[in-house]
DNA sequence: TAAATTGGAGTTATCGGTAACGCAAATCAT
DNA sequence: ATGATTTGCGTTACCGATAACTCCAATTTA
């Protein structure tokens, strides 16, 4: 591997010399400057980060941990996070949890390993809290995201669950939907428990009773084996005229149940869920959703964690930052009115 | 920070004890194993990744960069990925280029000064040859996925994409269809290439002339701006009756421009893709598609790259996989025959 | 013209680990 | 009992870079 120092006999200079190039800093002269340059070029030199990082005690890399990569909300996040981060000249790195605790250890490990500078992360939910505390720990600058954990204070940016639900509960409603049951992420997962809240709390201010075995509680990733799931829809009965999903991907999941039951929607069960579905929103815009700002999640809240960074000592107090949900009314809900 | 050092005084032992106990390596008894591990604990140790790699010579990290985040196609791929390189004992890091070569630059950069032990990397098309050039060069492993550059030998997983266009004309073909245009991703695409070369060839087989005025190239990636798309459609004249899209995200941006001209799929015009839709195939699932085996993309190619590392030397000839894709038959194409 | 300043570059120590070697004490073989 | 091993651990050097300091020569100032 070529380093400075071989640079630097190339260039009969010393290592020091070539340092100040590479980094621009100190006194050179232009001649001895564009010397070191053209040595460089020749060898096909690359800095050595790892050796960089050693010394300065930074990486300029920052990481985002992500629950789930298959997800439109958490991908279109990334975007929002990598473009943010570029922005002010830090490398992103990603990692996906997959809703998995276990995962999520992997991945701290590399981050406290790794050092960087500071870490994006959705928590897989309230067992993350340890995971938080490591970083905390080790002085590692970090903002959650979508997701609250119990026990800890810190930089964050949230969704307006509990009135997004209550939106999408009082959309079904409106259209005179009595039987309206809740698929939802786990208890364990803040943002789960906030929809089930704005679920319960909209139905009662409907004048609707809360049923609850009509809410299953599940994980928001995506399911290897859909039998438990199914198995709740058999047990439902009578069957709710309306199903609110605690995000995207359950829709999807029920939907696809439904459908194989012979049901369709809106016709014979209506739909709604959080999260809408990114590009493919577009191809066949027909459910119901309360759309959050995904791009924005990430943007803001990479824009937080680099304040915090840059900040460190005198940073204030820890800041929240919610956004607002949108309700986007399509075509999955069926009118029982007249 | 903790260090090794801290450790050792601690423990009354040296630091080379202390490096021994983290790696389990050498002879240690038992007993001062114990009182070192106590004290790691105790002082929450956590071993600096970046000094053990400076000497190590080696980061057990391996890097995946994809085109585009938000495509499914690569969501998937990238969880094959993940899972193929945790099995191995890696950890995986992601980039996301956007199809854009300048990022695609700023991740070489990230890849070669952080010394990842290998890459895996979709190029953005031929003109990523200097990168790949710069791995070589570097002594750094790679797997390219889905796409050739031509100019570099290496090892690769590649789609069938010849006979997947072929597939997807055949079966417009079948149903009567006879002006058959295609939206494919940039020439300098070995993939996009390779689909119109089989949508070429289809033509001909079926005895069907081809129009260089109904073949439009873009990029694969998702498009800020629709207009120059748009214009195109407007340009054909005829109408075609039916379109083959390069891949997924090129046939959900043309499906929106159809519809916002009035027309319905298939009713007014067919259309048929590569890729398929991840879970969002689920919902909706009216497209007829040619679908990748997105997840063995990701875990073949994993397994490619963790073998090359590990041979190194005697690592035998490049490797090529093609995988088969497969039409998946649905609702998008309308029967003209009677 | 002598003293003070400044420009340009080299020296040394250090970041946090690990490999290779060395060496005393404990254990074994004869 | 004594030499040969083995065990357990310490020393030293180095991975590739940078900060802080030093030093000489050229230039400026008084």
């Amino acid at each position: 591997m070529v380093t400075i120092y071989d640079i630097a006999a190339k260039a009969n200079v010393s290592a020091m010399t070539v340092s100040r190039v590479i980094n621009n800093t100190g006194r050179i002269s232009e001649k001895t400057k564009a010397k070191v340059k053209k040595v460089m070029e020749e060898m096909n030199y690359v800095p050595n980060q790892m050796a960089r990082s050693l010394v300065l005690q930074q990486t300029r890399i920052l990481f985002l941990l992500i629950t789930d990569i298959t997800n439109p909300f958490y991908t279109t996040l990334s975007r929002g996070a990598e473009d943010a981060a570029t922005k002010n000249g830090y490398r992103l790195l990603f990692g996906n949890s997959d809703e998995n605790l276990e995962k999520e250890a992997g991945y701290m490990n590399t981050i406290l390993t790794t050092r960087v500078d500071g870490v994006l992360i959705a928590p897989t939910g309230d067992p993350s809290l340890p995971h938080l505390e490591q970083l905390r720990l080790h002085n590692i600058p970090f903002v959650l995201l979508d997701r609250e954990v119990p026990g800890i204070e810190c930089d964050i940016v949230l969704g307006d669950s509990k009135e997004g639900a209550r939106q999408l509960v009082d959309q079904l409603a409106s259209q005179g939907h009595q039987h309206i049951a809740l698929v939802n992420g786990s208890s364990s997962v803040s943002s789960a428990r906030m929809r089930r809240l704005g679920y319960e709390e909209a139905l009662k201010l409907n004048g609707l009773p809360l049923h609850e075995e009509r809410v299953f509680e599940t994980s928001f990733g995506p399911r290897s084996d859909l039998t438990e799931l199914d198995a709740w829809i058999s047990s439902l009965d009578p069957m709710p005229s309306a199903i609110v999903a605690g995000n995207n991907v359950l829709a999807v999941e029920v939907i696809g149940l439904l459908r194989k039951r012979g049901l369709r929607i809106p016709d014979d069960i209506s739909i709604v869920c959080f999260d809408d579905f990114g590009p493919y929103s577009e191809i066949d815009p027909f459910i119901t959703v309360v759309a959050q700002q995904a791009y924005q999640f990430g943007y803001m809240g990479m824009q937080m964690l680099i304040d915090r960074i840059q900040n460190r000592e005198d940073a204030g107090p820890w800041k929240k930052i919610v956004l607002p949900a949108e309700l986007v009314v399509r075509s999955s809900v069926k009118r029982l009115l007249d």
